[in-house]
DNA sequence: TGCACGATGAAC
DNA sequence: TTCATCGTGCAC
């Protein structure tokens, strides 16, 4: 597997989205690695976009959206799962993308369809909020062999309240994939 | 200092 | 459609 460089972070949030599919997550805990493959994501564009968290300015849980791309914004949700996001584009653009679904490729013993399921399985949460996804034991990274993928856009889930930022096509999911959430 | 609510998931 | 459960953001 080739880890994913700064780089690769560095691009328009679309852009990226859409590339991290097929790509595999990889977390190193208490000496386990697990992997999953990147099936479902979410675009979030920046402080103009309503749906964002970074819409409301720089706050202490969104500081790390307004950082420098390549780090993992993970946040708490409904006070029960945590959601985990990339950060995209230069530094002060606080744009991301949240991983919404994996496929299981190694040591996953849990669902994985859902942000919440997701970093759940994957024991991700807020200690790794603004960690360095190009370190080690959190990353992302291209697997030597990857099939190519039919991408399909529809509106991002559960932002009814952002007018027509909620009807844009932000979400991405790999088609015809078991492991895409059900929505 | 208080309080309404959410980028969820599961049960009913 | 309802509820579990709590940190965050903003009102007061």
């Amino acid at each position: 597997m080739r880890k994913l460089p700064r780089a690769f972070y560095d691009r328009d949030t679309i852009v990226v989205a859409r590339d991290l599919l097929g790509k595999y997550l990889v977390h190193e805990s208490r000496g386990v690695e697990r992997i999953g493959r990147i099936v479902e994501v979410e675009a979030y564009l920046g402080p103009h976009d309503l749906a964002a968290h970074s819409a409301r300015g720089l706050t202490e849980r969104t500081q790390v959206m307004f950082g420098p791309p390549g780090h993992a914004y993970v946040y708490m949700i409904y006070g029960m799962y945590f959601c985990m996001n990339v950060v995209t584009e230069r530094e002060g653009h606080a744009s991301a993308v949240l991983l919404r679904a994996l496929e299981p490729v190694a040591n996953i013993g849990e669902r994985t369809q859902g942000p919440g399921l997701l970093c759940r399985a994957m024991r991700i949460d807020k200690r790794l909020n603004g960690y360095d996804l190009t370190g080690k034991n959190f990353y992302i990274a291209a697997p030597n062999k990857s099939e190519p993928v039919v991408i399909v856009k529809r509106p991002r889930v559960g932002v009814d309240y952002a007018g027509h930022w909620a009807r844009r096509h932000l979400r991405f999911y790999v088609k015809g994939n078991p492991f895409v959430s059900k929505r």
